[in-house]
DNA sequence: ATGTAC
């Protein structure tokens, strides 16, 4: 079969397990990623396991995997959601061309980084900051509806958010308060990593039509925006990982690696992570709202440009209960964005004809896509498309590792080059050669594998213009 | 990803 790899049922394994991507792809994905997606097929309840182009490895699950489980005997693995919670990208048009945009972007940048603060343990810099212990109950507990009421997003901002930035049931009750400490004064930041915000200039559109409804033309202007759940959903992710390591010999779970602890749905522990994981999901929602918001008013101030309308939000690092031939599962997508194609019931009225905008942003300096899914992308990858690009070598493998010696593959040089004509600016202060665009794939490619053989339909293309790194 | 090692 064309662009994809099955590797049957062996061992542990309950499925089969799919790989999804061009034959140059499938042929460098790393073993310990393949380990890892077999992994997953062992554990209790499964009942499908795939990887996605941009697959590599992570904790438990590779990043680029999709693990579905039957609701009612499967578990539920925070190790396949991933470490940061809500990890998610989300894309506001511009309403003003690339052209009177261009001039501007250097400035932008900076005041951009101005109200938005970067790097580990970046401190917020927007009022919302300022939040009482009681808010920020509120808050991650009711998500972008809750935050609407405090004026930092409309209706429209929650309609254009997966699950209306709401996810339940949430409550705090299943957080410890040390998340909670780490995460209060966190709300409006973009974190570090592969983290960041982009001024992007539309340079390809494949679909005038569903562009447009997207509110994006060639040479246009569109905004992403890429982070997470902060030291908040981390700090969930490792609370609940170790809870359920000493608890899950209880339910004779075995997981073939601890990093895929695991627990049935039903069972208290479950019931708390997902209860706990929703919160961490409701803080990144709000986290990418606050950050618009403050975006917005920047667009207002420099360009007095008011109205930044939020094409969509997704979510990247989840599990979410869905339905499937009227069957309940629960899908775990680590690395992996939902697009749900057109006419589905989930996908909000405005795209319920066009499907859901899912955004594939690619590394920094390097092209993203917002494409479309399809009735294919419902069956083969259970409404599911690669999250980016994905690394073709480690953060440590490009940086070099001195104590050891050992230069890195990237050097400065390569990596200013690839930057060229780009105003870019590193938050952290770091040299970001472990985000250069030569330690991702290509992420053209990427996307290519998927929409060659149908599980994805490119909308536009859009290339960045000021990149603002974590 | 991350107060970059509980």
């Amino acid at each position: 079969m064309k662009n994809r790899v099955v590797i049957s049922k062996q061992g542990c394994m309950r499925v089969d397990v799919t790989i999804f991507g061009s034959s140059h792809i499938l042929r460098n994905v790393e073993e310990e990623a393949l380990e890892q997606l077999k992994n997953g097929a062992c554990l209790p309840g499964v009942i499908a396991c795939c990887g996605l182009p941009d697959i590599h490895s992570g904790y438990g699950l590779p990043i680029g995997g999709v693990m579905v489980v039957d609701a009612q005997t499967g578990v539920v693995s925070p190790g396949a959601v991933g470490v940061d919670i809500n990890c998610g990208v989300r894309a506001a048009s511009v309403p003003l061309r690339y052209a009177e945009v261009q001039p501007h972007a250097e400035r932008l940048l900076r005041k951009i980084a101005a109200v938005v603060a970067t790097g580990v343990g970046g401190k917020t810099r927007s009022e919302i900051g300022k939040v009482t212990n009681q808010q920020f109950r509120r808050l991650v507990e009711g998500g972008v509806p809750a935050l609407m009421e405090l004026g930092y997003a409309t209706p429209a901002d929650v309609e254009c958010t997966e699950e209306r930035g709401h996810l339940t049931p949430a409550s705090l009750d299943n957080v410890s308060r040390r998340a909670v400490e780490r995460g209060e004064g966190q709300i409006g930041t973009l974190g570090s990593g592969n983290h960041f915000l982009e001024i992007q200039r539309v340079s390809e559109v494949y679909d005038a039509e569903t562009a447009k409804a997207f509110g994006l033309e060639l040479d246009g202007v569109s905004l992403m925006i890429h982070c997470g759940s902060r030291g908040f959903g981390e700090q969930i992710c490792r609370d609940h990982i170790q809870a359920m390591g000493k608890t899950m010999e209880r339910y004779g779970i075995h997981p073939p690696s601890r990093n895929l602890a695991s627990v049935p749905i039903s069972s208290p522990e479950g019931r708390a992570y997902l209860s706990a994981m929703a919160c961490a999901a409701n803080f990144a929602w709000v986290n990418r709202q606050v950050i618009l918001h403050e975006v917005r008013g920047v667009f207002k101030r420099e360009l007095g440009v008011d109205k930044l309308d939020l094409i969509y939000d997704v979510a990247h690092n989840i599990a979410k209960f869905e339905m499937y031939d009227s069957r309940k599962v629960l899908v775990h997508r680590k690395g992996a964005t939902r697009a749900f194609p057109a006419g589905h019931p989930d996908v909000p009225e405005r795209y319920r004809a066009t499907g859901q905008p899912a955004i594939i942003p690619g590394s920094m300096g390097t092209a993203s896509f917002i494409v479309v899914g399809t009735p294919a992308t419902m069956k083969e990858t259970w409404g599911s498309v690669n999250h980016g690009a994905g690394r073709v070598m480690s953060r440590a493998a490009a940086v070099g590792e001195p104590r050891k010696g050992r230069p890195g593959l990237i050097t400065e040089q390569q990596f200013r080059e690839s930057m060229r004509g780009i105003a870019y600016m590193s938050g952290s202060g770091e040299n970001m050669l472990d985000e250069a665009p030569a330690a991702y794939k290509n992420n053209v490619e990427v996307v290519d594998s998927l929409a060659e053989i149908g599980l994805v339909k490119k909308i536009v293309k859009v290339l960045p213009l000021a990149v603002l790194k974590g």
